[in-house]
DNA sequence: CTAGACATGTAACGAGTTACATGATTCA
DNA sequence: TGAATCATGTAACTCGTTACATGTCTAG
């Protein structure tokens, strides 16, 4: 029950389009919460007949043409009521361990370059979120909307530091296994 | 694609039934990847069907009646496929900085006290990590079935301990926001 | 002989993914 | 006028979750 208060939070920041909130979905928000197009026309459609959010009037019923919306009472309600509501940390869920687990059965044979791949990709994105650290986080901005979003920001900056520490020891280990072959 | 050959890695460890699998995933594979009974019969189904395990001999038809399995050599390959197979890291989707996000808009009234929880709950978590690296891992055990299975449980630590630290961090963040109400 | 634990399963639903369909607008 | 792009939407499928159904075994 994340992605409509995704949305949610997204048409309160600014009225979207579908496909504009879409885009959206592929910057900022989706850094921690990413969604297809598919699934947010979908629950656009949800969130309109639950009377939470509106189409902004402007009389197109038709496919093909543009339909902005805009955050209802309601729907600013459930936003409040789930952010405070609580809610079990979810498990972790990550093929990656798995598939170590695997290779000590089955081998090593192949892990390593892969390894190695997402460790570029972690790099990639850890390099990108200090990037926006310090174009929109500067010394002096340190009002309250300000300061959650930074901690927003510092969860992927420090996920990602996560992974590439963790995938640069995995790589040191495997650098002297014994044998590469199944175990 | 990730629970079939967490199925498949699990019974190549020990050949075992679906509740006995079931209860392996409530333990050391469910630190990385949950499963509940339900999906796993059903994984194990479309696994016999696949030709990719088969239930040990013992002529049990019925419900109610034990029904354990092992892994076909065809399984064990297609375990070594996956494994060493590309795959692109999952971007991360968790519901807790979106909350936070949401409270940038909506005001955080209500939200601390479950990070507060949250915080609580990782810090036992992690508590337990380190029991059972303290129990499973002592100093002299370094094969590589041990040592990949070591990285694993290094994984588990230090999300854990991002976990805490991020959530100590915007507790901290929180105690001086200026009001508590909406932005 | 029955209550409780053990064990396997069905049904229905919600969320996420992939592939495709359709209409409008713009510009060469 | 027709190709490219913008924009909204359907359909079909997989995976995960929740609730429930059914049969077996064992201890008191």
């Amino acid at each position: 029950m994340s992605l409509p208060h995704a949305i949610l939070t997204a048409l309160l920041e600014k009225p979207s389009s579908g496909l504009e909130l879409t885009r959206r979905f592929d910057k900022s928000i989706g850094y921690f919460w990413s969604a297809t197009h598919q699934q947010i026309y979908r629950e656009l459609g949800k969130l309109e007949a639950d009377g939470l959010i509106r189409a902004l009037p402007a009389e197109q019923p038709a496919r093909g043409q543009k339909k902005s919306y805009e955050v209802l009472p309601a729907g600013r309600d459930e936003l409040a009521r789930w952010t405070a509501a609580a809610q079990d940390p979810r498990p972790m869920r990550d093929p990656l361990p798995l598939r170590l687990r695997a290779a000590a059965v089955v081998g090593t044979t192949g892990l390593e370059a892969d390894l190695r791949r997402h460790l570029e990709l972690h790099e990639r994105q850890l390099a990108e979120y200090r990037e926006i650290e310090k174009r929109d986080f500067p010394p002096g901005k340190d009002g309250a909307e300000d300061r959650l979003r930074h901690l927003v920001l510092r969860a992927g900056i420090d996920l990602e530091t996560f992974w590439t520490q963790w995938l640069r020891h995995a790589l040191a280990e495997f650098a002297d296994l014994p044998g590469r072959g199944p175990a």
